[in-house]
DNA sequence: CTGAAAGCGCTTACAG
DNA sequence: CTGAAAGCGCTTACAG
């Protein structure tokens, strides 16, 4: 094991209290004089003490640990927003502990308990829809957490959302204003409150423009399998209705397996059809640069998810928080103006 | 907090001990009645009773807990390898700690002492090369810890390594050997050992080729701000070399980026190009189906580095654990086949 | 069959 | 100016 302060004091003969008090720079408040606090740092240098942050924690009740639960880090929206949560968790004195779900509420609930087991101060949560009302006891009970990207329908949980309808209502009705006709909708998930609403923003964009909501123009993929299963999907699409002049997809993944399918069918993409995208990463800007694109704000979900967890764990105000953060709809990748501005 | 064994073993008046034994099944073996047994674990589950995992590893000197220290997790290559480390430590029993390190040695050391201070029971690190003093001495002082990707020169440190001239040399011999005459290889963060046996693979595959190594087809491009500093080495390729007519990236996000150039350029490089590519992701295979690619056996890394972590752990015995993986050299992304076959 | 007690390494009132 | 001591919630010899 490590060096204890225990060690140090015996090495000084001084008491531990002194130890510990210099080492946490309260050695002026408690009169500790500034020979005997020379001496404590000098001799904790020397022995390279390290604080064991177990003991510090238990001691405590705090573990300066967050918990960051998400569906799954390979997806390029949940890597970046676990860097942008665990940077600013890191302002906040915080250490970050990524987790996945893999989507499942049995692997996400081990994760939960696990958490708890380990103290950690605050938990950020990207959730399935069956935790609710685990995640809702947590909260009721005074327990800081915070739930993002997939939140919830009611508002009873501390969340920072996103206007999923406004998103993609914004960009399908762009795509119509350009053009198109008949618009394909992709989704997966859709059981999910949050796919949801980019399926009603999809509808209500249709409609305002005198558009019919076709049936066989709307793919849900079960994400399991979901790179079989898209190719069955855009097989029907096309089967069913080959006048299809549109694809709006409801996450970036979707749509960087259609342009897998595309390829191999040597359908030309950026020729005749209007994209939609909700988010995107980098390789969808060379694979369709044209592409109308919602992109996610990471940093601003990022900051207000830590900022509201945080808040919760320093003022034990109950309360709901919630924000609603802006997405901008972007008439392309590198477009820097929003959608509405048209 | 929560409800403590002290909480139980009062409401049951039986001791803590008995209460503690119970719930680590442990009560066969101390001899506990069947029926005390299961009125704690009824207790326990009424009162849902969570075991502070802080004072347990107090107690233990374990925290159950492995760090994983990558330079970025929006590296789909680090992502993927840390969906699977958390799998492997996982089934070990472990749970695993994340933190990016950003490439940079302060950061670097600041989550190493991080995880030292939480009592991490072992770590596993993809490390900078100045890291190297302090990992030894970590390793010399029995503490558990392996490197991966980025491992040194010398043997001294456990490591589970690939072999990576040799994934360049097979790579760039294919091209050769499809007709590729002036072959440009893009490296970045040459310093680092890793990249270092990439370009002496590149070199050798030439020369046993009979081809010259030309200084104006070698770019290495500053990682930082690579968005720009690409566009640049490409351009100045281009121009010394006009005749180029192959491209060796030393890792798929340069690859990326380069085909935002082409793109850019309207350069069509499935056209009268060879290209190759250490490690890919999926956008690469729609964008060049035709590339070559040395792909990094994930699942084999993963699997080895937490083994060698948890044997280190297990059995406190010295002696440099080092494996080395097979690089699996493709045809193209899709193609099941080794290279060496050919 | 079960308990009393020490100890893991800290922090923090309380005391002088 | 500094110390003795309790306690955080566990585990685990030791004892009966």
């Amino acid at each position: 094991m490590g060096v204890s302060l225990k060690q140090i004091a015996e090495r000084l003969n001084l008491s531990i209290a002194t130890v510990s008090w210099t080492l946490n720079d309260l050695g002026d408040k408690k009169n500790i004089s500034r020979k005997t606090q020379e001496r404590v740092r000098q001799c904790a240098r020397e022995m390279n003490y390290k604080p064991n942050l177990l003991a510090r924690g238990l001691n405590t009740g705090k573990s300066s640990i967050l918990g960051l639960i998400i569906p799954d880090i390979t997806d390029a929206f949940y890597s970046t927003m676990a860097r942008r949560i665990e940077k600013e968790a890191e302002r906040a004195g915080y250490s970050l502990m990524i987790c996945n779900s893999d989507s499942s509420q049995a692997q996400e609930d081990r994760m939960l308990t696990m958490f708890l087991s380990k103290q950690v101060d605050g938990i950020i949560i990207a959730p399935t829809k069956l935790s609710r009302n685990k995640i809702l006891k947590l909260q009721e009970g005074g327990y800081p957490i915070v739930t993002f990207d997939r939140v919830f329908e009611d508002a009873n949980i501390n969340s920072v959302v996103v206007d999923n309808f406004e998103a993609s209502y914004n960009i399908v009705n762009s795509m119509v204003r350009h053009g198109a006709r008949h618009i394909a909708i992709i989704t997966t998930n859709q059981y999910l409150y949050t796919m949801n609403l980019r399926n009603m923003g999809y509808k209500a964009a249709l409609e305002e423009n005198g558009l019919q909501v076709v049936e066989s123009l709307m793919a849900d993929i079960p994400f399991n399998n979901y790179e079989k299963n898209i190719i069955d999907a855009l097989d029907s699409i096309y089967r069913h209705e080959p006048k299809v002049d549109g694809f709006f997809f409801t996450t970036h993944i979707l749509a960087l397996e259609a342009f897998r399918y595309f390829f191999d069918h040597q359908i030309n993409i950026n020729d005749g059809y209007q994209l939609g995208c909700i988010h995107a990463i980098p390789a969808l800007r060379i694979l369709c640069p044209s592409m109308r694109i919602a992109m996610m704000p990471v940093d601003e979900i990022g900051t207000n998810t830590v900022r509201i967890v945080t808040e919760c764990i320093d003022t034990k105000k109950q309360g709901i928080k919630r924000t609603v953060e802006k997405v901008v709809c972007k008439c392309s990748y590198t477009d820097a103006d929003n959608l509405e501005n048209e």
